[in-house]
DNA sequence: AATGAATGAGTCTTCATTCAT
DNA sequence: GATGAATGAAGACTCATTCAT
C-alpha cells in the first residue's frame, strides 16, 4: 500500500535502464525494497513521535529499523526527505480511509463518518499521527527551512471533507446558514484536533472512538442548555 | 512586572552578600537589569515567531537584542532557559489581563470575557502567542529532551477558566449538564486555539478579536439548524 | 599486453589448484579477464581524466565500465590498486613505443625520436597520460598515502632513454660538455612535459606532434640569438 | 603582509557596523587575528605539503595550528577557503618578490632575474610552493569540483614576466625570432618548474639558486655543442 | 563469477557554551 | 558586567569495501 512518493529514491540512482518485462526476480527485489521502506519509516514514526524531529538522530533512525546509517540514505536522500515520505505515507493511509465515507450521501452522517474515521484512524496509528495532524508539529521544523509550510495535506484533505459536508448541509438546511461555512471548519478541526492530542496526552486511557458522539454533538447542538 | 522565575539567574552569583537597604544604585541596576531581560526575550519572541525555536540561534538573538552572546548567558542559563522565561513572561502578561475577568459573575458572560481577553492578547502579541498556544509547538523541542512536557502554563490557567465558567454555568443550568465538562473545555479550547493560529496563518487579514462572537455563539448553541 | 601486474589479484585465490596443461576453456577465461581489465582500465581512465581521482568514485567507474561495483573488486583490490594499475598499463603501452626507437644509433635523431614519440602516444592517448607525466598528479594521492612517491614509472623510463641519449651524445662531442647531463634530463623532460601539459590545457587545438622539431630545436640551439 | 582576501571571512560577519577611527584595542585585535590566519595557514602549507590536501583533515590542521576545529571555522569559511586563501597567500609574497625585478631594463637580465627570484622564494618556503608551482596539484582538487581550473594565478604572474621578457628581447634581436615566444615561455617555464620540483624530490641536496646559471645558459644556449 | 544493496568508519561543519580581556 | 572569539561535542552525510544471493 505504499504509493510510490517522489520523496523516495530510486535504488541507486542511475543513468538509464531500459524496462523490460518484470522479472521474478525483480518482483522479489521490489518487495524487499518495500519492506525496508517501511521498516524505516516505522522506526522514524516511533521516534519522532517520542522524541521529536529534531532529537531523532538518523543514527538513532538507522538502529532502530534495524539498518545502518548507509541504507538509510540509500532509501532517503536526507532527513526531511524520510519526514516528507512519512507524512505522504500517513496522509495515503488516511485518504484511503477516508474515501470510503466520501459518498455518503447524507452531509450531516458523512460528518460524523469522518470525524469516526479519522479517531479510528489515529487510535490505531498512534502518536505520530496525532502530531501530524497538530498543524504539522515537527513540519514547522521542516517548513522553517523552506519557506512558509501553509498547511499539511493530509489537513487539507480533512478540511475539504468537512468543509463540503458543511457546506451541502447547510444548503439542506441542515445547519445553520448565518455563519460562515469556512470558520465552521476550522472551529470543527480544532474541535476534534484538541481532543485527539487531549488524548494523545491523556496516554489513551479511554478509546478515542468513543468521543466521537462526544464531538458530534457538541458541534452540532452547542454547549448552551436547551 | 517580570516575576522572579527560576529561570532567570541571579547577577552573577556572588561568593556571598549581606542584604542591607536597597541603594538607589541598587535599584538603578535592578531597573537596567530588567530593562536587559526585556529586550532579549523581546528579540527571542521576535525570532522564534519567525523562523522557529531550532532556527534560532544564540548569536542571532543576541544580535537581535542588541547585546553579546556573552551577555546572553548573564541573564540566562541556557537557550532553554531562554525559552521557558518567554513563556513564563507571556503567561504572566495575560494572566494579569485574565485575572480583570476572573470575577465576573455571570459564568457564560464570564467565558465570553475570557475568550475575548485572550483574542485581545494574541493579537496584541502576535505570532509568538499563537505558537505557544500551540500547545507548545517548541516547548515540544524542551519537552523531548526533558521528558514528557505534559502542559503549558498558559495553557493551564486557561483551562482552569474555561473549566471553572463550565462547570459554573452546568450547575446554574446554563449550560447542558449531560457533556462532560473536562471534555466540553477540551473542545472549546480546540475551536479557540484553531481559529487564532488560523488567523496567524491567514496573516492576519481581518482583526481575530472580531471573531469571538463567532466562537462563542457556535459553541454555545452549534452548528446545527434549529 | 597486459603485463602480470602485482596491482592485478588471481582469479578468485582459489585455495589451491594444481597446474596442468592450459585448456580450451582455460584460455578463454583467460581472455575475457583480460578484456574485463582492459574495460575497466579504459573506464577509469577515462573518468580520471575528466573528474580527477578523488571525485572518481568505485560506483562511477563501474558503470562506466558497464560492470557492478562487486566485479570491479574481483580484478582489483581497491581504488588505489586501479590507479596504480593504469600507471602501469599505459606505462607498458609506451615502454613498447619507445623500445622501437630505442636502437636508433645517432644519439641526436633518438633523442628526437623519443620526444616524437611520446608526443604522438600523448596525442593517441590523451588527458590521462598527461596527467600521468604531469609528476603524477594523481598519483600525489597515492602517494600520500603510502609516504614519498619518488618517481613515476613512466618517467623512469623517459629518463632513462632521455639521459641515455645526453650522454652518449656528450659522449661523441654533439652536445654541450660543460653542463650536468642529469639535470639537462630534468630540464629538458620539463620542457616536454609543459609542452604536452599546455597542449592539453589548450584543449588540443593544433596536432601535438607538430611540436617536435620546436622543442627539439629550442632544447639543442637555444633560444639566444646567433 | 597578508593582503585582506576574500576568502578570509570578517571577524563574525555582522549586519553591519559604524567605522570609527581605529582604537589601540581594534588594532591589537586586528593583529592577533593575522596571527591567527598566519599560524593556521602555515599548518595548512605543512600538511598539505606533507600529506596532500585530500589527507589534510581539518583536525589535523587545527590541532597543527594550536587551534580548535570551531576557530578554524572563524577564519576560513570551509577547508576549499583554506586553501584557497593558502594559494592567495604565497601568490602575494611571491609577487612582491617578482614586482622588484620588473623594472630591470635588459630583458635578458630580467628573464634571469625572475628565474633567480623564484628559485630564492621556492628555497625560502620549500614543498609548498613547490607543489602551488606544479601546475596546482592540489588546486587541481579544487578544480574538480568548480569546474576548469585554467591557470593558477602564481603561474599567469610568471607567465607574464617570462612572455614580456622574450617578446621583448627577440624584439630587441637577443632572443631568436624564428620560434614562437608563447610556446618559448612555456618550454622554460617547465624547465624551470622541472628543476624545482626536482630539487624538491631530491630532499635539497644543494642549493636550488645554484642551478639558475644553469637554466639560463641552457636555454639561452641550447643543449648542442657549438 | 557477477551483482548491487548493506555497511559504518570517517568527514566536514554547526552552534551552544565558556572564559580571558 | 559586557564582550565576542575559542571551544569541541555532536550530527548529517559519503563512499570504499564487503557479502549474501
Amino acid at each position: 500500500s505504499l504509493a510510490a512518493s517522489s520523496e523516495m529514491i530510486a535504488p541507486r540512482e542511475r543513468k538509464e535502464r531500459k524496462k523490460g518485462a518484470p522479472t521474478l526476480r525483480g518482483t522479489m527485489k521490489k518487495h524487499l525494497r518495500a519492506a525496508y521502506q517501511e521498516a524505516i519509516l516505522q522506526a522514524a514514526a516511533h521516534l519522532f513521535g517520542r522524541v521529536g524531529f529534531v532529537e531523532a538522530h538518523m543514527a538513532d533512525i538507522a538502529q532502530a529499523a534495524g539498518v545502518s546509517v548507509g541504507t538509510l540514505y540509500n532509501y532517503f536522500e536526507s532527513k526531511n526527505a524520510v519526514i516528507q515520505a512519512l507524512r505522504d505515507h500517513e496522509m495515503e493511509g488516511m485518504r484511503a480511509q477516508l474515501e470510503r465515507v466520501a459518498d455518503t450521501l447524507d452531509p450531516c452522517e458523512r460528518l460524523r463518518l469522518v470525524i469516526a474515521t479519522l479517531f479510528v484512524y489515529v487510535q490505531e496509528r498512534g502518536a505520530l499521527m496525532a502530531m501530524a495532524m497538530q498543524s504539522g508539529l515537527f513540519d514547522e521544523e521542516v517548513a522553517a527551512k523552506h519557506g512558509r509550510g501553509e498547511h499539511t495535506d493530509v489537513q487539507r484533505a480533512l478540511f475539504e471533507l468537512y468543509q463540503g459536508a458543511l457546506t451541502e448541509a447547510a444548503r439542506a438546511g441542515k445547519v445553520r446558514g448565518d455563519l460562515n461555512p469556512a470558520r465552521m471548519t476550522v472551529a470543527l478541526d480544532g474541535m476534534v484536533s484538541a481532543l485527539v492530542f487531549d488524548w494523545v496526552r491523556s496516554r489513551r486511557k479511554k478509546p478515542l472512538t468513543d468521543q466521537t458522539d462526544f464531538v458530534f454533538n457538541l458541534f452540532m447542538k452547542g454547549a448552551g442548555a436547551r
